[in-house]
DNA sequence: GTTTGTGCAAATTTTTTGCATGTAG
DNA sequence: CTACATGCAAAAAATTTGCACAAAC
């Protein structure tokens, strides 16, 4: 099957965003997000964690510029951050087509899963509608503990 | 009106659940208990914010023993640990008519209003199901804008 | 008395920021 | 060229911890 979204059309399409409010493409922010193309849309990584990979892998990038970077696009809505554990923030890709789902995270071993649920949505837009709110987005975590942690 | 919770009882009850774990009643931690018990159960503190309320109320506590006693309460399942904005934890009370409430945050100011929706448990139930969790709890977060920012 | 808790200050962890230099447009 | 971005190191914010002393049981 052929990729649902190709590196170049993301990166363009950033390009873009970015010339809209005066910002830049940069290598540094394109390896940001190329790396988390291609890890999908399912993974949830800490700034820690997408400067280890990005060194790793033979690139020349500071942990502040990957903090500004995430920011950035969290800001721009490429990115979207979580809050599923203590200690620090978790960002994934934020595709359209998994823009609604949540997540199911082990309290012992930090496994997380995603699932879907309309219902859930619905009781988002009802709780705006019932304060008068504007809804950004609304995410359900559920923890629990894993078969393999039992 | 009656107080639904009188202190003393959820002192009383506090304090036999830490002598059954081999742990001590002190006043600190019945300050901090008290102090939860006396803003309700839909407010949210961060460990500062608990720390200030204390000592300006002529309480002498150090934050070290805040961090401690919040983490011990939570544990004990006497009070809630929520992540609603960037920048720290906030904890409120677990009182069993709230458990299961969630939160709906305006992310320009802050402010946070609590609702209750039963499809939104039933959509922890199946996610678990689903996968073989363990149910431990679930919470959605709403963020969006309210009126008085819009 | 013995064990657990507290305060203090120092250490850790996570994230932000000031400033000189580098670079995209 | 000029404005914006990066790297570095220092600062800030949030939380944890070691240790001597205090207090609960």
């Amino acid at each position: 099957m052929s990729p649902a979204t190709s590196s170049a059309e993301a990166t363009g399409t950033l390009k873009k965003g970015l010339h809209q409010e005066g910002r830049r493409m940069t290598p540094q922010r394109r390896l940001v997000l190329d790396l988390f193309e291609q890890i999908g849309s399912g993974s949830h990584l800490s700034a820690e964690e997408v400067h280890r990979q990005l060194v790793d892998n033979q690139s020349k990038v500071s942990l502040a510029t990957i903090y500004r970077t995430l920011r950035l696009l969290v800001e721009m809505d490429f990115l979207q951050e979580l809050e599923l554990r203590d200690g620090g923030s978790r960002f994934e890709l934020a595709d359209e087509e998994h823009i609604h789902h949540h997540h199911l995270v082990c309290v012992r071993c930090g496994r997380t899963e995603e699932f879907e649920n309309e219902p859930v949505l619905q009781a988002g837009r009802d709780a705006c509608k019932q304060f008068d709110f504007e809804l950004i987005d609304s995410s359900l975590n559920v923890r629990g503990i894993c078969p393999a942690c039992r």
